[in-house]
DNA sequence: CCGTATCCTCCACGATACTG
DNA sequence: CAGTATCGTGGAGGATACGG
């Protein structure tokens, strides 16, 4: 039996989290957006276990973020593509790297360590398209009170 | 020895990942977001153990995403509440959820099962705040090449 | 080069009981 | 109400060997 499943679950942070919460899920995307395809790119880039790797490939073409393209019949090779719902992820690992880069520009120590060529955005706003407006969380307050 | 210690990473989404990569981390501040402070409040929304609630609670703040406010010295107690660079995490939440809520846009049988009011935002979009562009993966590309 | 197979470890999470 | 204490488990992740 599954500790978490939250498959069923309303709300769409936990749901979202269900499709891309391992952890990693987010570096393989990461290496995607960056142009990896192959196994090995991965594989050498993220220096995670085969095995491992393996597996979340499999659970991510399962949940439709990426797709396996045969490229080769034999021996049988495939390309790990992103799909368009993989695509459409990049804006959050966008935010999210652009928020770890807010947070340690205040730590001096962290600072000279971070490699910013493996970030994808330096300073992001989410806003609603409707309005234009900058999503912050006063904002929410406001709205949501 | 820990498996995964990314503390020391040059990327970005690593070093994210390491203060907010646990499943309930995001789930506590969502609700954090939405108002929680109290130790039962997260307990109940969430349908946590209450073990694992205080660890993720603990390392939080230690993360330096909540703060730890007495509140009543005796009986001790205590509210969680957000620090500014747990609220600054408000875009990626957003970025999440809005992402989620398009994807199961699509899906017939999640449509009906997913609860707007737990999500942050409806229709959002990541923009960089230099040119006010719409941060998309195939700008990535371009501005990456 | 592109993986699969196998075995192992550890810790996030679950369940429950209990206390000031 | 606001946690602490204890025990258990499954699965994510690791290491390595092997195969087409």
């Amino acid at each position: 039996v599954k500790h978490k499943d939250f498959s069923q679950s309303t709300c769409p942070i936990a749901r979202g989290l269900d499709l891309v919460g391992e952890w990693w899920s987010m570096m393989i995307l990461r290496d995607a957006f960056f142009g990896a395809t192959r196994f090995d790119q991965f594989q050498k880039s993220l220096d995670i276990a085969p095995g491992i790797l393996t597996r979340r490939l499999a659970t991510m073409v399962e949940a439709g973020l990426l797709e396996r393209r045969l490229y080769s019949q034999k021996p049988p090779r495939h390309d790990y593509v992103l799909t368009e719902r993989g695509r459409s992820f990049f804006p959050v690992l966008a935010a999210l790297s652009a928020w770890t880069e807010e947070v340690l520009a205040n730590e001096d120590v962290a600072r000279a360590t971070i490699d910013r060529s493996t970030g994808v955005a330096a300073d992001l706003a989410v806003v609603d398209r409707a309005t234009g407006k900058v999503v912050s969380f006063d904002d929410f307050l406001f709205d949501g009170a």
